[in-house]
DNA sequence: GGGATGTTTGACATCACTGTCAAAGATGGC
DNA sequence: GCCATCTTTGACAGTGATGTCAAACATCCC
């Protein structure tokens, strides 16, 4: 009914992102996702393509609007404060009552493992630019003096990327936040137990280690 | 053409298994399950169920022969030799070229969601299982003075659990075992920060602690 | 050996989803 | 105001999966 498409694109993506995240992939039929757009079937393979085209412009948007922010906590000069905001974030994330349980990347990972080419890489993608914000963060904090010299920083990135997975699995899974808080508690202490204090720590939280 | 059903039980579970694991729940049809175990379809029907019926026999199949295998490491006295007995054997059944990668019970965690009950129970039941088998080897170090006495098990029961599921996550989107490995590794640590130093260790890997 | 029991088989109708298409309709440029 | 352009819509045929069923058949028990 018109030259200029109608719907919101941003909006219409919110939509297709929940139900894929809901119901999983295979689950989702372009109907659910016409429906929940509030747009006809025949519009989304127009504007898109199919359903895996859907998909993936899904995790592309999953990744701007929860993998962003939760990798913004990364920035700050504390690495025990930054982590713990990591962590946090996407503790957060599953909290929101108006998102689905666990997580779209690992739901995907898991359901297109490696029979569907395109998603699985996407996701891979997704999981490679939150393992590298982790290693970069943890490269500086070494290099300021904030963790020993010999901080394996590549093995404690893939570290906290698992343990943020795990969590998502235990949430959906119980269907509650107290197990993927415990691992988050305990996945923090293993970082607490290895910083460096510094002169300007507020906390006091580091021990001194060597 | 007989009387009494002709093909072995466990053998058929085990293809129906792997091909869930392979391919996913909602992309496994039922002629691919009939193909897989080498019988027709109308077999399937009339000797368990549907689809889901078979997912539910192929997840206690699987909790028999990949669950408890790897809970049974957590018998050992030592706590971090019993904990990276644990952690190995996820990696071990990963490393199997004849298992899918992954984990069935998390790729059915996630896709089954909070949208089918019956799997998702299944799945939770599971979960339960091997975090209080954690937790009553972990409540079982601390009586023993392995462990300080404010230890809280039912913490670490959950974070052990947590990052096996990472683990299993990591393995499926990366398509390969390193990864995991970190994170298997850097976990153990966490145990090896807090346990006790004992008369028997072999190792003298703990340290003094308090 | 013969009947009863339960399994196997292939076919069947049904249903749901997919992807396409032509017609209808609205907007922007001239 | 008119034409070109693009989106929207609903319907279409094609495809694949589901679940059922009656007939064929092998084994067990008497």
């Amino acid at each position: 009914m018109s030259g200029i498409r109608k719907f919101d694109e941003d909006a219409l993506l919110d939509a297709v992102m929940t139900v894929f995240w809901c119901d999983g992939y295979g689950a989702t039929a372009m109907a659910d996702l016409a429906a929940a757009a509030g747009v006809q079937r025949g519009s989304l393979y127009h504007a898109y393509g199919g359903k895996e085209d859907l998909l993936l412009r899904a995790l592309d948007h999953y990744g701007q609007r929860h993998g962003a922010p939760v990798r913004q906590a990364l920035q700050h000069p504390d690495p025990i404060r930054a982590i713990a905001g990591f962590l946090d974030g996407h503790l957060r994330r599953m909290a929101d009552p108006s998102n689905p349980s666990g997580c779209l990347m690992c739901q995907t990972a898991l359901e297109c493992g490696g029979r569907d080419p395109a998603p699985s890489d996407r996701v891979r993608e997704h999981f490679l630019r939150t393992e590298t914000a982790l290693l970069v963060a943890l490269d500086r904090w070494r290099a300021d003096g904030r963790l020993p010299p010999d901080t394996d920083t590549a093995g404690l990135a893939r570290f906290y990327l698992g343990v943020s997975r795990g969590m998502a699995v235990l949430h959906r899974a119980y269907g509650d936040l107290d197990a993927a808080r415990d691992v988050a508690r305990t996945a923090l202490s293993v970082l607490e137990g290895i910083a460096l204090p510094t002169d300007v720590d507020p906390k006091g939280r580091c021990k001194p280690a060597g």
